[in-house]
RNA sequence: GGGCGAAUAGCUCAGCUGGUUAGAGCACCUGUCUUACACACAGGGGGUCGGGGGUUCGAAUCCCUCUUCGCCCACCA
């Protein structure tokens, strides 16, 4: 589908008035907005002008973990690109070159099973039309209806960069998977193995353990006897859930220390069913204290067993076919009886359950709780099976891959994956990356069964046996997915490149690869510091601009952070890391970043089978692409489900929807008022002609600035490239991040300032042109501060604010590439006099909502000042007068003297007495006594926590490890407790004071 | 079986090495079509911060313990 299908195409352009719609509508704006970014390329990186190829920019790099190339956004495609594009966004307008790379993903079992269900309608199979015939079709069908999620991410607005939109199975990528296959090869980190692997019988292919995932399940533990050969009195009884395979049982394992079974070792025993006769043996695998204690040992078909038959030189007779059916393979032809042949491993189970009974070798079958594998893909129960495979060789790749998280070249958030994260790596086993696919790169492997050489590994097609001038067939396999996608930070920027090595990596590869597992250095920084050894063995050359690596490569490699779902942690993540370290010697990115998974109200994972999905594309329709990106992000905490109720998207969506409707309406008014005639530049401001609430405002402005850049934290680590201890956990707080910017424009500005100025625009003159300039600076920051979340929104009303007096651009065509706000501390104070507006505004409303005094009743109120307040309560009572809807005088009296005449006044309905800066409400004290015994009582536990914040900001353990925001903080308390100190003492003199 | 995390308002969550009256969004109640906005405005109700101990002048925050959820890993067949 294409970006306007479906939307109605209005001119790009505004109105020629300028006015705006009464209403936001957001169809009428983004995609022609979108088509205008497109059309400008805003989203398009160029790596001449990164840092790293003699430009002046640092590069800031995303790539897009690839949707598979046939999927269809779902909302978790939405929430995980919307994070992206957030980040992207920002740091465009920070003035970085932004990368974000996107692209797709061929999904070898995913696409495969797709198009064969295809086949199967048609009546035909891939075994019909043949592997070359079958991969033509797949690649027809990914050309024609594949990628069209990439489509779709435009409708919510992802900068991507197009241009670069790469594909696994493109042939740049695939020249990378085969460069990657043929230097671990040469390396020695790519073998072929022969093991029990998880298979999937539907799929037809072997998986990896990562795509065997474990299911609960309830099943049997069935005990079944066999008994010894030729003396049916001694027998030795078995435990097993999967009685099936007792017909490929080599052994029966006890524990060489379990006393109850020493005497019958040795001896031989009779299988049930095919009469095989096996050894009792004495492994210590066997735990006496589980089950009977006596296991039987199948190694073609359990890959614990496969191991303990290794250590007793057992053989490993195969008793299932491909398809999980009883079939003996080869020589265990007879293992199988005939009535059981080519049958389901299911129904077998069933059948032999009751063969065993009906014979009496099954002594019982008790329930049992477990684990089973399934198959990722198709959720079919994996059945481990014996066969060759390709693997890597995971624990020299895994090392550094540890040391970049322990070190803190890579941090990953939240924090606690870090630990699974080590959990896993630490553990790592051997990775199968050979799948019995046609979908795939294939496995770039030549055999030749002429003279028996040993089979080599090309990066170019072979034809003959370098040996014997043989022919040679290439390996049937294709590799698994992943080994595709681990490469993407990499070959996605061009690795390896136009000069790629190649020929000759052999040689010196040892002390390349030594030198990495010991973590020492990189193979950048060594390249950086001219280590003669490691560069030869890899790039002949040392001017960086003539490098063999791609342009972009260099720019923008390594990346900056890495946003996706913990279910890839171990898929995706940590391969990408070990993958980068390897091939590059340098990290891909240094941050993980791991967001939550998008959830109905039940908790449950949105699905197509549960029915309980939300169509970004409906919501886009319905409320437009800014809402769905705001509801996704305001709703989201770090690592935390998003829930949406899929049944009432009014109700879901109401956050994203309810802002962009007050923005819209915040614009309206704000730009009607302040009209189209140039504005001044606050620059060119006195600040002496600002009002207490334009000081107010900018204040706030710079607030929210400073709070935005703290919520999104360091963007990248230090020169050393590892983050502190405290940054590890700083930043990336989307949810904080947008809760400010919304809180600025929505409670601060409109609420306040606007309402503030309205009095002030309306009576025109000098002061207008004041308030008109800080207006539209403030809206101005606002609108930047929300472009990264509601590009479309920010970038339409920010088009229509007037031109600056003094002729200066405001950055640029676009929001979007115009520069993102930098915090300016006010130079003249006086905004917090605004706080005293809000407190009376804020008290007389409650006394009229108390007291019902009609809404639009005037109503008098005399402001009873105290203290220094004295002096600014005339300039404050006309604010106060505006915002509250009364007649303010100004009348000196104590505090709770005056509470208590605002209690009698009210009542008669005509007068409102109030205490600025107390504000006592009718709940004051009735006694003076009692209150001075309060206040005091308040002073000292001020003064005691005030105590305390000092001691903590002496401590220099505090100031030094604690977050910078978190020490702000604390002094920002110690002024407040410092002055609320000052404020009770005086309050204290002037109430209690007549001693 | 091992490891990790979480329990705060009706719901979903903030609460930043312990510090003033525990906050937000949504929901709820009252009033208001105040010439930008009823997808709004103004005001309000609602939490013994899972239970129990402990440390401290002071605990949602630190320690112990129990309970209940959740996640990751795992070759007890």
């Amino acid at each position: 589908m294409s970006l306007t299908d479906g939307v109605p195409q209005p001119s790009a352009t505004a109105p020629a008035d300028g006015d705006l719609p009464t209403t936001y509508r957001a169809a009428d704006v983004e995609a022609a907005l979108y088509a205008h970014w497109q059309a400008a390329g805003t989203d398009v990186a160029r790596a001449d002008r990164v840092t790293r190829r003699g430009g002046a920019r640092t590069p800031f790099t995303i790539v897009m973990p690839p949707p598979n190339v046939t999927a269809i956004l779902h909302v978790g495609h939405g929430l995980n690109n919307t994070v992206q594009d957030v980040l992207i966004r920002w740091r465009r307008m920070a003035g970085d070159e932004a990368l974000w790379v996107p692209g797709t993903d061929h999904a070898g079992i995913a696409t495969q099973n797709v198009v064969e269900k295809q086949l199967a309608a048609e009546g035909s199979s891939r075994g019909v039309l043949g592997r070359e015939a079958f991969v033509a079709r797949t690649a027809q069908f990914v050309e024609t209806t594949g990628g069209a999620i990439l489509d779709q991410l435009k409708a919510i607005g992802c900068s991507a960069d197009w241009t670069r939109t790469a594909y696994t199975l493109s042939p740049p990528l695939s020249a990378a998977v085969t460069e990657a296959f043929v230097r671990l090869f040469e390396e020695g980190l790519v073998y072929r193995g022969h093991r029990v692997i998880h298979w999937c019988p539907r799929c037809m292919t072997s998986l990896s353990d990562e795509e065997a995932e474990f299911n609960d399940a309830q099943g049997a533990m069935y005990h079944i006897r066999y008994h010894v050969d030729g003396d049916p009195s001694r027998s030795i009884v078995v435990a097993t859930t999967r009685p099936e395979t007792l017909l490929g049982d080599v052994a029966v394992a006890v524990n060489p220390s379990d006393a109850r079974y020493t005497a019958l070792l040795g001896a031989m025993l009779v299988l049930p069913l095919n009469g095989v006769r096996i050894p009792v043996i004495a492994d210590d695998y066997t735990d006496a204290d589980f089950g009977s204690g006596a296991v039987k040992i199948t190694p073609a078909h359990d890959p614990n067993d496969f191991e303990v038959g290794m250590r007793h030189g057992l053989g490993a007779p195969v008793i299932m076919d491909a398809e999980a059916r009883l079939q003996g393979i080869g020589e265990a032809v007879d293992r199988v009886p005939p009535e059981l042949r080519g049958v389901d491993r299911f129904e077998a189970r069933e059948r032999i359950v009751n063969m065993l009974r009906e014979t009496g070798a099954l002594v019982k079958v008790e329930p049992h709780a477990h684990s089973v594998r399934h198959c990722y893909r198709c959720d079919t129960v994996v059945e481990p099976r014996l066969s060759d495979q390709w693997f890597v060789k995971m624990a020299p790749l895994a090392a550094p891959a540890l040391e970049a998280v322990r070190t803190g070249r890579i941090r990953i958030m939240p924090e606690r994956w870090e630990a699974v994260y080590i959990n896993w790596l630490e553990g790592i086993r051997d990775w199968n990356i050979s799948r019995q696919l046609w979908w795939g790169h294939r496995v770039p492997v030549y055999y030749c069964d002429g003279c028996g050489t040993a089979p080599i590994a090309s990066r170019t097609a072979v034809t003959h046996c370098a040996a014997c001038g043989g022919p040679v067939r290439q390996d049937e396999d294709v590799l698994d997915t992943w080994f595709s996608s681990w490469l993407w930070p990499i070959s996605t920027l061009g690795w390896p490149g136009q000069g790629s090595p190649g020929k000759g990596s052999i040689k010196g590869s040892e002390s390349l690869q030594d030198s990495r597992i010991k973590g020492s250095e990189s193979l950048l920084e060594s390249r950086i510091k001219g280590s003669e050894s490691l560069r030869d063995s890899r790039i002949k050359d040392s001017d960086p601009l003539s490098d063999p690596l791609s342009a972009d490569l260099q720019a923008f490699y390594p990346g900056d952070v890495l946003v996706t779902a913990p279910e890839i942690l171990f898929f995706w993540v940590s391969r990408m890391i070990m993958s980068g370290l390897h091939f590059m010697g340098e990290v891909p990115f240094h941050t993980v970043y791991l967001h939550g998974t998008v959830r109905d109200m039940q908790h449950r994972k949105m699905s197509k089978s549960l029915g309980n999905g939300i169509d970004p594309l409906d919501v886009v329709r319905l409320y437009g692409a800014d809402a769905l990106r705001w509801t996704m992000v305001a709703g989201m905490g770090l690592g935390v489900d998003v829930l949406l109720d899929p049944t009432d998207l009014d109700k879901s969506f109401a956050p994203g929807r309810n802002f962009l409707t007050k923005l819209w309406n915040i614009g309206r008014f704000l730009l009607t008022k302040v009209g189209t005639l140039p504005v001044a530049a606050l620059e060119s401001v006195a600040p002496a002609s600002r009002t207490i609430a334009d000081r107010w405002i900018l204040d706030r402005l710079d607030a929210a600035i400073r709070e935005c850049d703290a919520a999104l934290g360091p963007v990248r680590p230090g020169a050393d490239g590892r983050w502190t201890e405290a940054e590890r956990t700083q930043g990336m707080r989307l949810d904080a991040y947008a809760d400010t910017a919304r809180r600025f424009v929505w409670n601060e500005l409109a609420d306040w300032y606007l309402e503030s100025v309205k009095p002030r625009l309306a009576a025109g003159g000098d002061d207008a042109d004041v308030a008109r300039a800080v207006l539209v600076h403030a809206f101005d920051n606002a609108l930047r501060l929300l472009q990264p979340i509601i590009p479309f929104i920010s970038e339409t009303l920010w088009a229509k604010l007037p031109p600056l007096a003094n002729g200066a651009a405001r950055g640029g065509e676009f929001l979007c590439t115009s520069a993102w706000p930098v915090a300016q501390p006010q130079i003249d104070s006086g905004g917090q006099d605004f706080e005293l507006v809000r407190t009376a505004v804020v008290a007389i409303r409650q006394l009229r909502n108390e007291y019902k005094v009609k809404p639009g009743a005037q109503v008098a109120v005399t402001l009873v000042p105290a203290g220094s307040d004295v002096h600014s309560a005339p300039q404050l009572a006309d604010t106060i007068a505006a915002l509250s809807r009364t007649t303010v005088t100004v009348h000196a009296a104590h505090g709770a003297g005056a509470a208590k005449a605002a209690h009698a006044v009210l009542t008669g309905g005509s007068e409102v007495v109030i205490a600025m800066s107390e504000l006592i409400g009718t709940e004051s004290a009735e006694d003076t006594a009692k209150e001075c015994a309060r206040l005091t009582a308040e002073l000292a536990t001020t003064q005691k926590i005030l105590a305390g914040v000092t001691a903590k900001l002496a401590n220099d353990s505090f100031t030094s490890r604690a977050k910078p925001e978190v020490v702000e903080g604390a002094r920002a308390q110690e002024r407040d407790l410092s002055q609320k100190v000052e404020s009770l003492t005086r309050k204290i003199e002037g109430l209690c004071g007549s001693r």
